[in-house]
DNA sequence: GTGCCAATGTTAACACCGTTAACTTGGAGC
DNA sequence: GCTCCAAGTTAACGGTGTTAACATTGGCAC
């Protein structure tokens, strides 16, 4: 079933790997589907038959990267509660710098609204899990504080995800040292900010 | 110097009203200079009297967006740390949920590369000033840690640019509650995640 | 084996888009 | 009053996503 021109059977493959490769180097504003077609020796009509239009070839390639990051993010060990939460945190924002452009796909937020592809909310969720299962374990464990999982998660999700979004768009200034300062910042979140006593004592400020 | 149709003189802040509400309604994505002269009663390439491109037209979007934040955080109470930390953080994200638009493309990244636009880079640091002053007068009272000002100054971004983004985008599932959810998770990051105690005891696993 | 059908290609065309070139208009300064 | 320059104009180029109408062909039923 193939190499006749037609029904070559590996077009909607060959379209995904080029796309893919476009988006790497210069960003999802330059996948353009006659290009697509031209490089692969097709003709633009003919992705039609594959994707639905543009978007859903974005959403799809937004897919395959949340199934990636998910996967990194699953093979970080797990041995001790502090170090499988640093882990994560390493492990995403590690991902995010080493796919920008297809990171900025996958949480761009212009392309891809909300619920239109249903397959995309899905493998997003599938990330998130990592993450919110971690937390949850490490509740478990006594080493977290029994705040509501939600809270917690929305948390770490916030953190890591908006150091990985400044970072890759160089909205840091002072960026030298990326590593220590994902590290630092998880290490700061799980430690808390506050000098050391009574922080609870003043936060009834607003009632003269 | 106005009224005749050439030379009506307030073509460039015109444009720039006209974008900024298809912005609001539509996206950045659905900006177009054509649309825009139409509307407005002028030829395409008059635009280009006014704007280098399109780009720099989202630029200027952009710079008085970044200005616009700046003000509503210089706008926040700040007769204690606590209450200046917690409210610059609620602060951000209100203004990020009041211009989803607006925000996703002042921190867009896909479009506006790095320093193609110096004035853009440095609206960008106007804001980000603002954050950093108020977590140094939170240092120097005493209430921060002393840790170093990037640190800290990089975390609380972080921390509030990615509640933002996934509030905006709803990435965040179970986001019924957002005023709490910005309120708490500001909080948690203040008081630390680790239960109570020796939670720097453990940090020593990779060594066995 | 043969014939049909659905899948998968094709070309032509429509309506946009950003951008540039060449030209025109008209107000302001000397 | 004349001139010059900023600010507008039309025409055109190359590009885009997308649809319609048509062509090819591989595989399955008989």
């Amino acid at each position: 079933m193939a190499r006749t021109a037609y029904h070559h059977g590996d077009l909607h493959q060959q379209a995904h790997q080029q796309a893919l490769a476009v988006l790497r180097l210069e960003g999802d504003g330059a996948i353009s589907l006659r290009a697509i077609a031209k490089q692969i020796g097709v003709s633009a009509p003919a992705l039609y038959r594959h994707y639905a239009d543009r978007e859903s070839l974005l959403a799809e390639l937004a897919i395959s990267g949340f199934a990636a990051l998910r996967q990194q993010l699953l093979s970080v060990e797990q041995h001790t509660p502090r170090a499988a939460l640093i882990g994560i945190g390493l492990a995403y924002v590690a991902f995010a710098q080493s796919e920008p452009n297809l990171y900025r796909l996958m949480f761009g937020g212009r392309v891809l609204p909300k619920g239109a592809h249903p397959r995309l909310d899905q493998a997003g969720l599938g990330a998130f899990n990592v993450l919110q299962d971690t937390i949850a374990r490490g509740q478990r464990a006594g080493y977290l504080k029994p705040a509501p999982l939600a809270l917690m998660t929305a948390t770490a999700w916030s953190l890591v995800h908006g150091l990985s979004q400044l970072t890759i768009d160089g909205h840091l200034p002072n960026a030298d040292a990326e590593p220590q300062l994902a590290e630092g910042i998880t290490s700061l979140l799980l430690e808390g900010a506050i000098a050391h006593t009574d922080a609870h004592t003043d936060n009834n400020e607003d009632t003269p």
